[in-house]
RNA sequence: GGCGGCGUAGCCGAGUGGCUCAGGCAAGGGUCUGCAAAACCCUGGACGUGGGUUCAAUUCCCACCGCCGCCUCCA
């Protein structure tokens, strides 16, 4: 029985999808208006598994995330470059994809961009505005008037009086507003900006309706979760659900939220500017080690991934590499295999308890020194059963453990021939020789009970 | 100021009122190997500080110190 900690109650609850056999999650993504950086790549990573797991615990999952496409930090781009926001959304967007294809993030069911949806947005601030929550500022926009909704500040754990104590110094004051948390359903337009039609005048959606209304028509009322990071809880949720509830519509049932990337101790962002590329971390390190790295830590809990975390988890996933290479060199064949019971009850045990990555990892690692163990005691039944295990829960936390096993080079089998009659011969310096000279090139050559093998570093 | 979180061995990082216990990386010693590579075994060293509760606290309570997040665009 999965439970998970959910933002809006506070607490680690049992998860009981609205549909049996079904979950529909929607995460929120990024506005693409510069390059990923490793604090994407966690949040990315922690729904992904996340979705992989609730897929493998035979849930029929509806993943959707959006991309924001049209934002102000767009519109501050695209004039930078002197080029269009479509453009500098296109390009951003496509970036993104291509580098979580690298981390192995799988794609969602379904990616909205905010452009397609103005209509819908239209039609929800139309709703709001009759209803009596939000209210139109000639030539301003319209804003969502909080002190209509009671409920406001239930998921953040906020009280609106709170905010308004804070307010006066830290949100601008805008005069228009009837109140500082008021915030814009609809922005009307400014000059060279991109603009939409509506009731209203010529304009753009405020960024939170986007989420409310998206989310509500793919995946319906009352879905399940919604996730992000920590730091869209306020005032994006809160605005997002806020504008959702006061139509009368009933939103998302669990919210989960991931903890951020630290670096040095302080938050990875944007606007501190102390963030590393995914681009980077990726050229640089095993894609796998990334994931490896971020899911050691649990996903609530802010994480520090710099270069000695990113060497330790890509030495860590290599040894689960070398464990399947052993395998293969001694001819166990995993597939088919039936995946140990004690390592599989204690993965989901800890998957369990609100997505317990590191201990079910801990559980991928134990089993593979099992499965090291096995191989070396010649039990090739128990070993194929092992590396199954290792291979399968690895696979639910997005990872591929590959063997690396070379073969198929003419070049370097005949080299290894010729090393192997050298020490034949006892010519140990002849036979290093030629370790050294592929070694050059990159190829490490391991003498197993089974024959010489090799691989590329 | 309001709300929330964190402080665990050299590093990262789980976890628990008492049981040999995470796990990864690193270090030292061993086994295997011609030497390596890979692997396995063994070892050391932990729970921010001060109180309290308890037969027993790293785990519960209080205080303190330190760090961080949100309160503004942000994954």
């Amino acid at each position: 029985m999965l439970r998970l900690h959910d933002t809006l109650s506070g607490r680690t609850v049992a998860f009981e999808p609205r549909d049996e056999g079904r979950v529909s999650m929607y995460v929120c993504g990024p506005t693409v208006y510069d390059v990923p950086h490793l604090g994407h790549a966690r949040t990315a990573v922690v729904f992904d598994v996340v979705r992989r797991y609730l897929a493998w615990s035979g849930f029929d999952v509806a993943f959707v995330s959006n991309v924001t496409d049209i934002d102000d930090n767009i519109i501050r781009r695209a004039a930078k470059e002197n080029s269009t926001e479509q453009e500098v959304a296109r390009r951003y967007e496509q970036l993104y994809w291509d580098e979580l294809d690298r981390l192995g993030v799988l794609r969602p069911n379904r990616s909205p961009h905010a452009t397609e949806y103005v209509d819908d947005m239209i039609r929800m601030i139309d709703e709001l505005v009759r209803a009596g929550h939000a209210y139109v500022v000639e030539g301003s926009g319209v804003y969502f008037a909080v002190d209509s909704f009671p409920r406001y500040g239930e998921l953040s754990h906020r009280k609106v009086a709170d905010l308004l104590e804070s307010a006066g110094g830290r949100v601008e004051v805008d005069e228009e507003k009837r109140s500082p948390v008021d915030f814009a359903l609809w922005k009307a337009a400014k000059p060279g900006e991109p603009t939409w039609e509506s009731p209203w005048g010529t304009g753009r959606p405020g960024w939170h309706i986007e989420c409310a209304a998206m989310s509500l028509d793919l995946l319906g009322e009352r879905f399940d979760i919604h996730g992000g990071g920590n730091d869209l809880v306020f005032p994006h949720h809160e605005n997002e659900r806020a504008e959702a509830e006061a139509t009368g519509r009933r939103f998302a049932r669990y919210w989960v939220h991931s903890g951020m990337l630290n670096v040095g101790g302080q938050k990875m962002s944007k606007s501190l500017g102390n963030f590393t590329t995914l681009a980077d971390a990726l050229d640089s390190y095993d894609p796998r080690a990334l994931r490896l790295a971020i899911l050691q830590t649990h996903y609530r809990k802010a994480v520090e991934l710099g270069a000695d975390e990113l060497a330790a988890a890509e030495k860590a996933g290599h040894g689960l590499d070398n464990m399947l290479r052993a395998a293969e060199v001694a001819g166990v064949d995993h597939k088919g295999a039936e995946p140990v019971d004690e390592f599989v009850d204690a993965f989901r045990d800890a998957m369990d308890d609100d997505f317990g990555t590191p201990e079910a990892l801990g559980a991928v690692f134990e089993a593979s020194r099992e499965a090291n163990k096995a191989l070396g005691e010649g039990d090739t039944q128990r070993a194929a059963s092992l590396v199954a295990t290792v291979v399968e829960l690895a696979g639910v936390l997005g990872v591929e453990v590959r063997s690396g096993l070379g073969e198929g080079d003419d070049a370097i089998d005949a080299k290894v021939v010729a090393r192997n009659e050298a020490r034949a011969s006892r010519d140990f310096a002849r036979a290093d020789d030629i370790r050294d000279e592929l070694a050059a090139q990159g190829i490490v050559l391991e003498d197993t009970p089974h024959g010489t093998v090799w691989r590329r570093t």
